[in-house]
Order: C-alpha cells, then structure tokens, then sequence
DNA sequence: ATGGTAGCGCTGCTA
C-alpha cells in the first residue's frame, strides 16, 4: 500500500500537476493540504475519473485539508471531536479508513512568531492532536497521521539551524510537541528509513530557494509500529517540486507491506 | 544585496 502526502498550496491552481502526479505516482491514499477550497469547489469528480474516492473539510480561502483513496474510504470525520466549539471553523484536520488503515490528513497551524498567540494556538493545536489520539486511538492498530506538521524535527531536517535559531519550526516547544506524538506510538518512516540531512519536503518560493538547496522536511508520514515495521520505501518527490506552476512543498509517499 | 514569490482577491494578509 502507497500512502502519499502533499501540501498542494491550493488545489485550484495546482489539479492538474495533482491529476499529472496521481498518475505517475500511484499512490493507493493521498493526503493533501492547502487546498484553499469550499467544499462545493471541491474537484471530486475529476478524483473519480482517475478513481479514487475523496473526503474533503475545507473553508475556502486557506487551510482545507483532503483525503484521496482507491482502497476505500469510510467512517470520514472532520475536525477534532472533543466538544469544542472551534471543531471546524479551520479546516486542518481530516480522518477517514482507507483500506483498513485509519488516516488523518493535518495542516498544522504555522505559529507565524515564536511566542505569538498564534504559536501558542499551534502549540494547543499540537497537544489537541495529541489528546486525539490518546483518548481515540489504538497505538497497537493501523494508524497514519500524515501531512504538513509546520515542524521540522531535528536539526537535520533544516538547512541553516543557526539561521533559524528563534524562529518557528525549529524551536524545542515544537519539536517536543511532535516527539509527545512519537512517544504515543507513531514513528517517522521517512526518518526511519534515512538518517541523512538535507532531505527537505518544503522551500521557500523566494530568492531561489529551492535551486540553492534551502529547504526544510516538516511534512511527515507518522505511522503506527505495526505499520512502521513493514515500511519497504520512503521518497520526497523533489521532481514535483519542479517545472510549471510548483506547489512550494513537495509530495512525500512510503510504501507499507 | 537583510532582498525575494505565490495565492487569494482587491488591499493587505498568509505562508
């Protein structure tokens, strides 16, 4: 099974490098990000035609969040579930099963500035997912939570750390945020299959960052053990960051046994 | 050289 995520940077202006990508990529389930979309603008039939089914929350404008599957795509729920009142008014987050794996679709807050009110709220945000999956989860079970995690996990994952000292995605709040979900049950595949540095998922459309190589890996594949340990193949398919009308991320997909 | 681009939507915000 090929699970996939990409953060598309709006999904109107990027379908036909999504359409492009689905069919060479292959991926039996892709999570996708930013699709700044209503769901009534939600291109589900052109999905169909290359058959896969979709669940989408979006809000237009930013954010939205989407889930593609051609192993079947069940039980779709939108937002978190813990009472809230803010359940969906920011439409980061997507669950659906897809072939016998639960799958969430998340869109981190960004935090904007260290120390914020809107890094505090993607600090929240964070521990919410968390409690998501301490009191509804199975760590035991067949689990992803892919997507854009607006965090970069170690310093191996960013391409100046002293540059970015002080900034968001990088500082130890974060990062710890993201190990809490590790220490749950939920493994880095990506990171479990290489160790190397510079391995980089995001880079800034300015100054030509992705031709200078400055870039950071904050969309993660984060799955169960029993998932993990049939991990065969991991990629950031650097190709699609390429060419005509780029999303500024690249996709990212692991294949499972 | 302390810059720069992209998307949304129409002026400035978000990333």
């Amino acid at each position: 099974m090929r699970i996939a995520t990409w953060n598309v940077n709006s999904l109107k202006v990027r379908l036909p490098r999504v359409e492009e990508w689905l069919a060479y990529a292959q991926p039996d389930i892709l999570c996708m990000q930013e699709t700044k979309l209503a769901d009534g603008a939600f291109p589900a039939l052109a999905f169909a035609a290359l058959g896969y089914d979709a669940a989408h929350c979006g809000q237009g404008q930013w954010n939205g969040v989407a889930i593609l599957s051609r192993v079947g795509l069940d039980d779709v729920v939108a937002g978190f579930t813990d009472g809230s009142e803010d359940e969906t008014t920011e439409a980061r987050l997507l669950w659906a099963t897809c072939g016998g794996v639960r799958v969430g679709s998340v869109y981190v807050p960004n935090g904007r500035m260290v120390g914020s009110e809107f890094y505090e709220a993607k600090l929240a945000w964070l521990e919410r997912l968390r409690q998501h999956l301490v009191t509804g989860c199975d760590p035991s079970g067949s689990l992803v939570v892919c997507g854009d995690f607006n965090v970069a996990p170690d310093d191996r994952d960013v391409w100046d750390p002293t540059k970015l000292h002080g900034g968001t995605h990088v500082s130890p709040a974060e990062r710890e945020a993201v190990a809490a979900m590790r220490e749950w049950g939920l493994v880095d595949v990506f990171r479990q299959r290489y160790s190397e540095d510079r391995l980089y998922s995001w880079w800034d459309y300015r100054a030509g960052d992705f031709h200078q190589g400055r870039g950071l890996r904050i969309d993660l594949i984060l799955a169960t053990r029993v998932l993990a340990d049939r991990l065969s193949w991991a990629l950031i398919d650097r190709f699609a960051r390429k060419g005509k009308l780029p999303s500024d991320h690249a996709p990212l997909l692991a294949d499972f046994e």
